[in-house]
DNA sequence: ATGGTAGACCTTCTA
């Protein structure tokens, strides 16, 4: 089974680069992040005539959030639980019905800059909401997969240049303490098990000549649970994707489960 | 050199 994660800046000024990435890579269950469109503006025929199931958690202009599945998808929420007053779509989670099910949830962890603003407590705030829920569901002992855009750069060697990004929301301590209190619960980091690539950044900045010059992060993560992590059998970054015509500024991470 | 790009949407915000 192939499970992916794509933050793609608008699925609908994206939708032929998106779908020509499908028909490529063909992957069973897709996240999308910052789809920026309401539900009912969502593509979803065009996803459905590729074969998939779709569920969508939208947001007007920012955010937004879609799970993309070849198998049934069941049990679907919209939203993370622990703040009703929430109102930005970056979470939606599924069990896929595939003959091993699998629980996978779609995340987009709020950016978290300037962090002198209210952005940043947001951001460390939805990460405790984010561990509390991973808490629950890891004590089923199940498999499960949590696969998103997590802003959060984990070590050094994860960006072109640490001391550029030094006390950016994306690289400063609480960010990356909270990412590893994540993965300490028990998660295995995907990329870091089976990438060969030592960087295998996921986001190069439209500006600035990011791409050309390699000034990539890696920000995009997929986290598996022991149940999954154990059938993990390759994982990588499609870095080729990020030199196409009018592409995301991230490119898909996919994982490799044994069926 | 404090720049530069992209998307949604309508003037500025977010990234």
């Amino acid at each position: 089974m192939k499970i992916a994660t794509w933050n793609v800046n608008s699925i609908n000024a994206r939708l032929d680069h998106v779908l020509t990435w499908f028909r490529e890579a063909s992957p069973d269950v897709a996240a999308l992040q910052e789809i920026k469109c309401v539900d009912e503006k969502f593509p979803t025929e065009a996803f459905e005539s590729l074969g998939y199931n779709v569920a969508v958690h939208g947001q007007k202009t920012y955010n937004g959030v879609a799970l993309l599945s070849k198998y049934p998808m069941e049990d679907v929420h919209r939203g993370l639980p622990g703040d009703e007053t929430d109102e930005q779509a970056r979470y939606i989670e599924a069990l896929i019905a595939a003959p091993r099910p699998i629980r996978v949830g779609g995340i987009y962890l709020p950016n978290g800059n300037p962090v002198d603003s209210e952005k940043f407590p947001y951001k460390l705030g939805w990460f405790e909401r984010l561990n509390a829920r991973a808490r629950s569901w890891l004590a089923l002992e199940e498999p499960l997969a949590l696969i998103g855009d997590y802003n959060v750069i984990p070590q050094p060697r994860d960006c072109y240049d640490p001391v550029a990004w030094a006390g950016d929301a994306l690289f400063r301590p609480e960010s990356r303490q909270a990412l590893q209190a994540l993965t300490h619960l028990g998660f295995t980091s995907a990329v870091e098990a089976r990438s060969p690539d030592p960087h295998a950044y996921t986001f190069w900045d439209y500006q600035a000549g990011a791409w050309p010059r390699d000034h990539g992060i890696r920000i995009d993560h997929i986290l598996l649970s022991p149940q999954a992590a154990d059938r993990l059998l390759a994982c990588e970054v499609d870095r080729e994707v990020r030199g196409r015509e009018k592409p995301s500024d991230h490119v898909p991470v996919i994982a490799v489960l044994a069926d």
